[in-house]
DNA sequence: CGGGGTTTGTTCGATTATCGACAGAAGTCA
DNA sequence: TGACTTCTGTCGATAATCGAACAAACCCCG
């Protein structure tokens, strides 16, 4: 909105974001006349991005004509592909949920492969969902590596075999795709959802490894080259002789994450392998899992004190699977973390768990769909169309 | 540039980007018919913000009237405020500097003692550069402390005393005054006069203590409460004995600052009270300080090398004091940030020393200022008016 | 129940902004 | 020198926007 803030788009925008509800509202927020609001909203409704729907209540005079986003025409896909699964959620334009599916997947399979199964899965959903395929009009994507965003290629990822380089959006017909990490789509689901007035935000997810995503100013921080809020492998103090995968050692997913909790437990002689089993030796009350699971939470929050120094959010979001014994990893994290940051940086911090929990990747995945389609651009473009 | 990019005040950041010097350019990236924007560059030279200067070369043709900001009507300052310095730059719109000056002043004078400093500084600086003070449209300042940028007043500043939620913008009229924390407008500085092309950068400045000012996509990240880039009190490894003014122990500067290098000097039997002690050791060939020095610079590597895995800089700007024996420390800080941070990271990361030396600040400062008042919001309210 | 006041929606001529074609200006090139 | 190219300014045609006027829908109150 630098200029003319009422193009079609930025109407739309208005409408979209909440801004506005009636056509007096956006004659008023533009500042443009009400004949020309009029004629916008037309041309809104006519392509169907929008809709009237029963009058809304009097303020003592003619009772105005809500509007909001038309919501049974388009579809848009999101899509959470990790290691061993491929959750998908199909949404309406306001990111109601119309569908969802979730499978065991292995992105190792490779990218034909997975592609082909979220090809099926997107058709099967919209005739659940009573819509066509046409109908979908983008898709999102998260997937557990990193990615240029601009170009939807995945950048060398380690875990996952086959799909460096590989041109994900052009595997899709008829519909704009986005990729990113999983742990930035993550922070937008939950961003969007569940915070939606914070504009400074983390998402961390404390699962087989840790990762963060990040949002500032309300948009993803992705970074020069589409590696940001990659702390798994940032140094923790004092664990010199817990070596990485990544070749360094002390790294903090090394010491914290899921696995390293894990092995930990065993060499205590308590039998277990992944964060899963983590979690539910603390469910079942095992105090020892119950302590490293804490201990974990202080080495998380060492690092996030750092972090909060450095980018001061407003609140940062605990997620991933150890997340489901929250209490405790968060006791851990709170505790380092507001006594290692500043009080400026601390005094409004709240550090919670996720809110969306393990919707959250395909609920963020689906909404950079959405705002891509409903970016003023595009928008303007559909209209002059 | 959400819709239509072309209103007056987009047109005027086209011309002062530099990515249009023509009216071809304009008519050509605006998409905009040719008459349209000759009468839109006309309004711009008529209200004095454009300029026609001699004709550029030809391509075959006539050759094109070339445009740029028109740099002899308006005035901006820059203004830099440290604990014990006052300097001001004073640039035209196109931020060449017209005239600039140095002198001791103790911030801790208070406000009403320092800004009347300053605004005689001004008149004189205006004076000298040939300029009525009604020319001076907006002043950009640094303080040495935490600012509320929205309101221009500074928030519990530690170093300040006097000047906590004293509202600076208010004591100077007819001008714009933009007040922010020193360490973004030198970040902002070495951003756009050095690093133009580089959207992501950090600027880390080493004196008595240890900030760090953040451009992310462009922009000075602030956070959530304006303290973000606070990174001298971030723990490091294994000095638990050092204590800070901050009340915690084994904070950064506590370590890496140049206070405390010329601590680890004195208590070595090698008299230093202040950074600038250090410095002249270092310069005078002195190994202990060398040393010393070096390792600062590694305790600083550290908390970098998670920062760059964190945001994912292009250029990381070492600046301060102690960058004046910049060989060391950076040796120190690149020999930690390449061996702890990521190869997706680090491989197109420059840890370079600061390009604008003692001019950063004010540079910057005087950009934020420039930045204010060509604004497309600003422009088109000057157009219209 | 039926005016007067109020807010919203719609229509339509007046105004304004923008476009596109044209002509002139100022250079290059053969 | 003349053909060609590129840029600038002019001007009528076209399109977008505005604003006034009116109709519709509701509230309030007598």
């Amino acid at each position: 909105m630098t200029s003319a803030p009422g193009s079609p788009g930025d109407v739309l925008t208005l409408i979209s974001a909440g801004f506005a509800t009636t056509r007096s509202d956006l004659a008023r927020l533009t500042g443009l006349a009400r004949s020309t609001i009029a004629q916008r909203v037309d041309a809104l409704i006519e392509r169907g991005l929008v809709e009237e729907t029963e009058s809304g209540e009097s303020t003592g005079g003619r009772p105005p004509r809500q509007l909001r986003l038309h919501t049974e025409q388009h579809a848009f896909a999101g899509v959470d592909l990790g290691a061993t699964h491929c959750r998908i959620t199909l949404m309406d334009m306001s990111g109601e949920v119309l569908a969802s599916c979730e499978d065991q997947l292995l992105i190792g399979d490779g990218p034909e492969t997975v592609l082909a199964h979220v090809d099926g899965r997107l058709d099967r959903l919209l005739t659940e969902a009573g819509r066509p395929r046409a109908a979908l009009r983008a898709i999102g994507m998260g997937v557990p590596g990193p990615v240029e965003y601009a170009t939807g290629r995945p950048n060398n990822p380690p875990i996952m075999p086959g799909w460096n380089d590989y041109p994900i959006p052009e595997y899709f017909d008829g519909a704009a795709v986005l990729v990113d990490n999983d742990v930035n789509v993550m922070a937008l689901g939950e961003q969007r959802n569940a915070f939606a007035d914070t504009h400074h935000l983390l998402f961390v997810k404390v699962g087989t490894g840790i990762g963060c995503g990040i949002v500032a100013e309300g948009r993803l921080h992705r970074g020069a080259q589409g590696s940001a809020g990659d702390i798994g492998h940032i140094r923790v103090n004092g664990h010199d002789d817990a070596g990485c995968r990544c070749g360094n050692s002390a790294c903090l997913e090394a010491v914290a994450g899921g696995a390293a909790v894990a092995r930990r437990l065993t060499e205590l002689g308590i039998a277990a392998e992944t964060g899963a089993d983590v979690v539910a030796l603390v469910q079942a009350g095992n105090t020892q899992a119950l302590r490293l699971v804490r201990e974990a939470g202080r080495l998380i929050g060492e690092v996030l004190a750092s972090l909060v120094n450095f980018f001061n959010p407003e609140v940062i979001v605990i997620g991933g699977a150890l997340s489901r014994v929250h209490e405790h990893l968060l006791a851990g994290i709170r505790e380092t973390v507001y006594r290692r940051s500043l009080p400026l940086a601390t005094h409004h911090l709240s550090i919670v768990p996720s809110r969306m929990g393990i919707n959250a990747a395909a609920l963020g995945a689906g909404m950079l769909a959405i705002e891509h389609y409903l970016s003023p651009e595009n928008v303007n473009r559909i209209v002059n169309a």
